[in-house]
DNA sequence: ATATTACAGACTCGTAAAGTCTTTTATTAT
DNA sequence: ATAATAAAAGACTTTACGAGTCTGTAATAT
């Protein structure tokens, strides 16, 4: 099954992100060329960046020399606020007749996506770029 | 996004396992009485079913007083096999250019995945109903 | 022989991701 | 002012696949 799998936007996302923390960000980068690095057409991945910047974590200037940088406080953005502004926040379960929290399916399937989320949480762009230098 | 969700059929799967395994296995039970219990329609259900039981986990019987039952061993039958069975095994995260292991990207999202399939590699049906009747 | 049940495969339907195209808005440079 | 630049918004197309239906075949008990 193909449903139970990240979207192409959260991969763009993800690579985004790390272009944006790695060309320090003095000047904003334009759309074309984070485009033409991933092989996605602009305007697609321009949505895509909408998407950032209305979750606070990346600012958009028009205009020449416009383009997009990351935000202050950037450091702290982990990979789960990534995901979820663009897969959204909803749990991977979900059943229609909801039989309240007493449901122990639903307590497996919620608990262990959450130890996945923990992980997610620790884990940032600042910490990979790190993990990359100091190699 | 939708995408980053369990399909129904694993919904379907995980309840069907755990009816079967509630109703006490010396006859098996058809595909008619767990098709209503989870308004679905039977041939649907079925297929799903057939699933199950290509990955050894539940074996069924043809013809009059047929129907399935669980296989023995079936103690051992951890969420995860059920969702590989129906999700199948790849991961939630792949890209088309795959840069080998040394991806730090990857690695995050390879590695935040394994803990939830460890978590639910632990959680059984057969656990669940210990939970269930000792209350 | 007949009823019952699972299995197999072709088929339809609906929806949402993925991507394109066009227009509008905002900002800078000349 | 005006032109050039770049993001934002929105309508639109395409495509893929989950979800479900329908029909027929195979297996097994009475
Ligand atoms: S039993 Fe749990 S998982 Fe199943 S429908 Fe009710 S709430 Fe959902
Ligand atoms: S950098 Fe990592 S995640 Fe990105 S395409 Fe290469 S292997 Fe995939």
């Amino acid at each position: 099954m193909k449903t139970l799998k990240y979207s192409k936007a959260t991969n763009y996302a993800l690579h985004t992100m790390l272009h944006l923390a790695l060309s320090n960000s003095t000047k904003p980068v334009g759309v074309q060329i984070l485009a033409e690095q991933q092989k996605v057409s602009p305007t697609y991945l321009s949505k895509i960046l909408t998407k950032l910047v209305k979750e606070g974590m990346v600012a958009s200037a028009s205009g020449a020399n416009g383009g997009y940088s990351l935000t202050k406080g950037w450091e702290s953005i982990s990979f789960l606020d990534i995901i979820y502004a663009i897969e959204g926040k909803s749990s991977l379960f979900d059943c229609d007749l909801n039989h309240g929290p007493e449901c122990l399916i639903q307590k497996v399937m919620l608990t262990s996506e959450e130890k996945m989320e923990e992980e997610l949480r620790q884990q940032t762009i600042a910490g990979l770029i790190a993990e990359m230098t100091t190699t």
